[in-house]
DNA sequence: CAGTGAGCGAGCTTCCGCTTGACTT
């Protein structure tokens, strides 16, 4: 039996710190909070100082009841949980909740995992410190009232099920306004000028790249400007060279983390936190929620040494970073390498090259500057005032780039500045191989990343490292945005070409506003918004965590009652919360467009029970008709043609085989149902547009396809099993489930056997959680919880 | 691979921040 019993936070931790103790203390952790507020109502007696209502977690009721016994049996219990507010609460709920003497109770912090540093702590034991302690149970009662008394307005006033937040109505709020942001933006162009210029040197022909620093407002201005250039003569007038040094980042936290992986990894924010749970758990990453830039010593030690073997003293340099971001409390280290000496491991799993990305990190911030020469070269055109440019760079010594450099969302989209310019000198005379004037169009403010919204959360103090990674998915899950690809649209610039002394004009395509895993509001998540910022301005307020942040500070440093602090909180949001919900109308996003020109009736667009409609004529109306708005529509942007145009489907054509056709258009876009059967209407054509003839072409195809379908059918089995040709080539189908034919197989040779092997086989193979199966391991953990 | 869109009223939904596994047939 253990004389000492330590509880921390997380069982990791809890298996490093026990092989830094000797064999008198039993280390055990507590998984998080133990005790909180019930959920099935808001448990905070406001009428009686906010006395919350505590009960211990359903799932902590086996931990506690072993911790509990582990501490009557032990003579000193060390309450070892993070130092920071929500930590000290543990420590003091443990107290509660196991029932712990004060007597024998120690209260120890460190904020590394090293020997020395938990010898220190054991050595210099404090109480609790309740000051922190109410300071969290501030911010926890003042989280749930806001939580628990907005959701059920919005029930009233828009959609069941819908919630609302501290945090994530204020991240909703964001991408809300950056999309009107992108909607009311206007482009607008100018001319960029780019030369091609050449020289011969020691009996060699080089080519050097510069360009017009000013942007040419019209194209008029852009032609005169070519035409000036034509036969004209370059020459070099100044070289001028500027050293310049770059830096390496601060190490990893969470948010740089997650930023990073999704630039250089693609990774979501989700599966960034799953892959380096998996790290910390294996024991080669420090803790990965974090909000510090903090390195111990040993680490920066382990690095130099690391630095100075491989690449030699004159890469190193030691670095300690400090925080900037608001509202950090740094409990823990930066994100880093357990041991620096385990150098990256080859293999492309996500593990590795998250790994590699940590690593890497880490060792560039104990590296030099990086140094670097730029060079500007002028050259002068004759006949004119201006001159052009050419930028280079060259690294002189590239210190801690040579493990590391960061990627920026705001990269420049073409690479402007050529690395390493060619031998050029004052007074050179230049050759023009050619000389373009482009067609550049500004573009509109950039949506949202998952990862960009958490640094923008960050930067504004909202959320915890511990959250960002959920409250991004619980925005997505109550589907107030989506993160989804959209197809751009092709756009037309002109070129103006200059070259063998002849001036010609052109016009080009490109596609502008593609997007790829961007997150974009909904129709429901605009209405919950603006109804939010209409009726509750103050939580939906950017500043207002940073306001409350401060007052949560002041508690825990004794300079104000955090009951008092939640009691003028209180009063006047909750006089808000029922006004609102005696005043405020139902709201629906409705938007008038304008006239049906048929009927002479309104057209309007709302949010109805089942998502954005389009509605002919008014509510109280005895005849109106309805219309689902289309996929990428939006209440905010539809215009009156578009809707006009939904009430065009269903339609009918002429018949076919004694059949109706219909045109009509469903979850899966437009389709063509004949005989009860259904066609989809291939992408590129238009719904509308459709013959009777094309139609007929469509019927005949797909019954042609079908036909083909089936290769083999085995009728002896049961499951039926069958070869079929799909949409990637052929494949066995057994009952409902589908397999490969292993490459090179002609599926006609196939006979029962060797189908019987391939199925057999592949339920050898071990199998991914897919789609389906996750969705029903989140079903019956739901009906589990509705059971009790 | 549709068409629903209102209202009655049962019972339900909901927050943020700590931490990881998961009753198996």
């Amino acid at each position: 039996m253990a004389k000492n019993l330590v509880i921390v936070e997380s069982p990791a931790k809890a298996k490093t710190i026990g092989g830094f103790l000797g064999s008198d203390f039993l280390v055990k952790s507590c998984f998080g909070h133990i005790r909180d507020l019930s959920k099935s109502d808001i448990s905070v007696d406001v009428e009686n100082n906010f006395q919350p209502k505590y009960e211990v977690s359903p799932d902590k009721k086996d931990i506690i009841k072993e911790l509990t016994k582990l501490s009557k049996e032990a003579e000193t219990v060390w309450l070892a949980s993070d130092e920071d507010r929500e930590g000290e609460a543990i420590s003091w709920h443990l107290l509660e909740a196991l029932n712990l003497n004060q007597d024998n109770t120690k209260r120890i912090v460190f904020h590394e995992i090293t020997k020395p540093a938990i010898l220190k702590a054991i050595d210099s034991p404090r109480k609790i410190d309740y000051n922190l302690v109410n300071a969290q149970q501030a911010r926890r009662v003042l989280d749930r009232i806001v939580g628990y008394e907005l959701s059920p307005v919005l029930w009233k006033k828009v959609k069941p099920s819908l919630s609302a937040g501290r945090v994530q109505s204020v991240a909703v709020r964001l991408l809300v306004e950056r999309e009107r942001d992108i909607t009311a933006f206007s482009t607008s162009s100018s001319f960029r000028v780019v030369a091609l210029l050449s020289f011969q040197h020691e009996g060699k022909s080089y080519t050097l790249k510069a360009t017009l620093p000013r942007k040419i407002q019209t194209y008029e201005e852009a032609e005169t400007f070519v035409n000036a250039c034509n036969n004209a003569n370059f020459t070099i007038i100044d070289v001028e060279k500027k050293p310049s040094r770059r830096t390496p980042s601060a190490p990893f936290t969470t948010s740089t983390l997650q930023q990073e992986a999704s630039r250089k990894l693609g990774f979501s924010v989700s599966q960034t936190m799953v892959v380096a749970q998996k790290l910390y758990e294996a024991g080669r990453i420090t803790y990965m929620r974090t909000d510090s830039v903090n390195l111990s010593d040993t680490a920066i030690q382990s690095a130099k040494n690391q630095i100075n073997s491989a690449y030699g003293e004159r890469y190193h340099k030691a670095r300690q970073f400090t925080t900037k971001s608001k509202g950090a409390q740094e409990a823990h280290e930066a994100i880093r390498p357990t041991y620096m000496e385990q150098t990256p491991e080859k293999g492309d799993t996500q593990e590795n090259r998250l790994y590699e990305l940590i690593w890497k990190r880490t060792l560039a911030s104990q590296m030099a500057d990086a140094e670097i020469e730029k060079t500007v070269v002028k050259i002068a055109i004759s006949g004119l005032e201006e001159q052009l440019e050419a930028l280079g760079e060259v690294v002189i010594f590239d210190g801690f780039l040579k493990v590391y450099s960061e990627s920026f969302d705001d990269a420049p989209e073409e690479e402007e500045v050529s690395n390493l310019l060619p031998p050029v000198a004052k007074g050179m005379r230049l050759e023009l191989n050619e000389l373009t004037a482009t067609q550049k169009f500004s573009s509109p403010p950039p949506r949202y990343t998952e990862a960009a919204l958490v640094k923008k959360l960050e930067e504004l103090g909202i959320g915890r490292p511990s959250t960002y990674a959920p409250t991004i998915s619980t925005i997505q899950k109550r589907n107030y945005v989506v993160k989804e690809e959209r197809e751009g649209t092709p756009r037309n610039y002109k070129v103006i070409t200059l070259k063998d002394s002849s001036v010609s004009d052109t016009e080009k395509t490109e596609i502008t506003g593609h997007e790829k895993n961007k997150l974009f509001p909904t129709d429901i998540g605009t209405v919950v918004n603006d109804f939010l910022v209409e009726n509750f301005e103050q939580i939906m307020d950017y500043n207002f965590t940073a306001k409350v942040e401060k007052e949560f500070d002041e508690i825990a440093e004794g300079l104000q009652e955090w009951t008092l602090m939640l009691k003028s909180f209180y009063q006047p949001f909750i006089k808000t919360v029922s006004k609102t919900l005696e005043e405020s109308e139902r709201a629906t996003g409705a938007r008038h467009l304008g006239v049906d020109p048929k009927t002479g009736k309104n057209i309007y667009v709302r949010i109805g029970r089942y998502g954005a409609l389009a509605q002919i004529g008014e509510n109280e109306d005895e005849e109106k008709k309805f219309s689902n708005l289309r996929q990428g529509q939006r209440l905010e942007t539809i215009s009156l043609e578009e809707a006009i145009d939904l009430f065009k489907l269903p339609r009918k054509l002429e018949m076919f085989e004694d059949k109706d056709i219909n045109i009509g258009t469903g979850r899966f876009g437009p389709y063509i149902r004949h005989d009860s059967k259904f066609y989809s209407i291939p992408k590129d054509e238009d719904p509308l547009e459709i013959t009777t003839e094309r139609a007929i072409e469509i019927i005949l195809a797909k019954r042609k396809a079908d036909a083909e379908k089936v290769i083999k059918i085995f009728n002896e089995t049961d499951p039926l099993i069958q070869v079929l040709n799909g949409r990637w080539g052929p494949y066995i189908s057994k009952g409902k489930e589908n397999f490969k034919i292993p490459k090179g197989t002609d599926p006609n040779s196939l006979n029962l056997t060797d189908v019987e092997a391939i199925i057999a086989d592949d339920a050898n193979k071990p199998k991914k959680m897919v789609g389906k199966a996750k969705a029903a391991t989140a079903a019956s953990k739901k009906t589990k919880s509705k059971k009790k």
